[in-house]
DNA sequence: ACAATATGAATGAAAG
DNA sequence: CTTTCATTCATATTGT
């Protein structure tokens, strides 16, 4: 992908300009966006939305509309996904309802990102975001960030699909694989945060 | 719920039955419904949306709640993208003062629409839609029918501005073109700035 | 290169 | 009217 931050698709350059090519979220953007969603917060509110946007800004180009588009396909898609999951092994079950637990395992940006948003708690209206930035990012546009420089080679792979609604899951097993299609950290269900 | 009309889009069309959950308009539909939104008509009574979707039938199935939700999407839509463009609006300076001016080339089929409906001006309640019944359907379900033929090849481009007001509105432009998605945006938020 | 898939974006339909 | 859900389309990316 382009990496840059979403901001250059030019493949060739040249000849190419009309169509402008769509946002691609860089692993620092996914990562943000990722753990906001498994915070609980899958669906932000318009405040949010900018703050978010804000923040991921600095990560590359990024409107407010394309954090929108995210959290709304991650919705629908995380439902469509767990829906059909659930199908598989019917009938059997049960076994084991493994609770959740979603914590990060050694220190890694992910475990980082969710005590900042609350860890596995979910969704403290308040501060959110906006602190992450004070404390992150805040200090300038400037470039180098800090932790997410981590995420920057974290290619992190998981298997959603998993038992559907039970899966636990070990957020960031961070490895240094390359960066595939991954996607879907785990969510467990449908969390309706508070309006 | 109607989901009244089921027309074929034709995208791959072939030996697929027409099994379309949700009602797509062809371009002629589109045409004539950005027509009508454009030239002042954004929120058509009931009786006039009837009229409208007989209109359109002629050039595909379509239910009355079709037209409803059309026109309500549209209204909401409309809005929203002028309340985003506005905040966008404000850093970048405004050097060039010729944005609009977005003309069809030679003589479209939206000019001939602006004709029918009263030109440019703005929903003249009486007469309205009416009286393009009586003059390119009235003649009956048959067959072809007349300029709109043109319409079924031309990709139009549409940049509504007002929403409603007074705004000037060439609805349609350009031709030829494959049936890309065009449309503007939707949601909050904004799209991807040119780098 | 081409095929397969993931995923951002557009829009019809419905709910609140 | 505003917000949200579901479906669909187009494009970016990865694999063979």
């Amino acid at each position: 992908m382009d990496g840059g931050g979403g901001q250059s698709p030019d493949r060739h350059a040249a000849g190419r300009p009309p169509v402008r090519s769509r946002w691609t979220p860089n692993p620092e953007q996914r990562l943000i966006l990722e753990f906001i969603f498994n915070s609980g917060m899958v669906n932000p509110p318009k405040g949010e939305t900018v703050r978010i946007r804000k923040l991921l800004e600095r990560f590359g180009a990024v409107g407010d509309a394309n954090i929108f588009y995210w959290f709304r396909n991650r919705r629908s898609r995380s439902r469509r996904r767990q829906a059909q999951a659930q199908a598989t092994a019917a009938a059997a079950a049960a076994s084991s309802g493994s609770p959740p637990a979603a914590a990060a395992p050694g220190g890694s940006a992910a475990a980082l990102l969710g005590m900042m948003f609350g860890g596995a708690g979910g969704y403290t209206s308040p501060p959110s975001v906006g602190m992450m930035m004070g404390d992150v990012d805040c200090g300038g546009g400037g470039g180098d960030d800090d932790l997410f420089a981590i995420a920057r080679q974290m290619g992190y792979r998981s298997m959603d699909g998993g038992g559907g609604g039970g899966s636990s899951s070990s957020a960031a097993a961070v490895a240094g694989q390359q960066q595939h299609q991954m996607y879907h950290w785990c969510q467990p269900g449908e969390a309706r945060p508070p309006p």
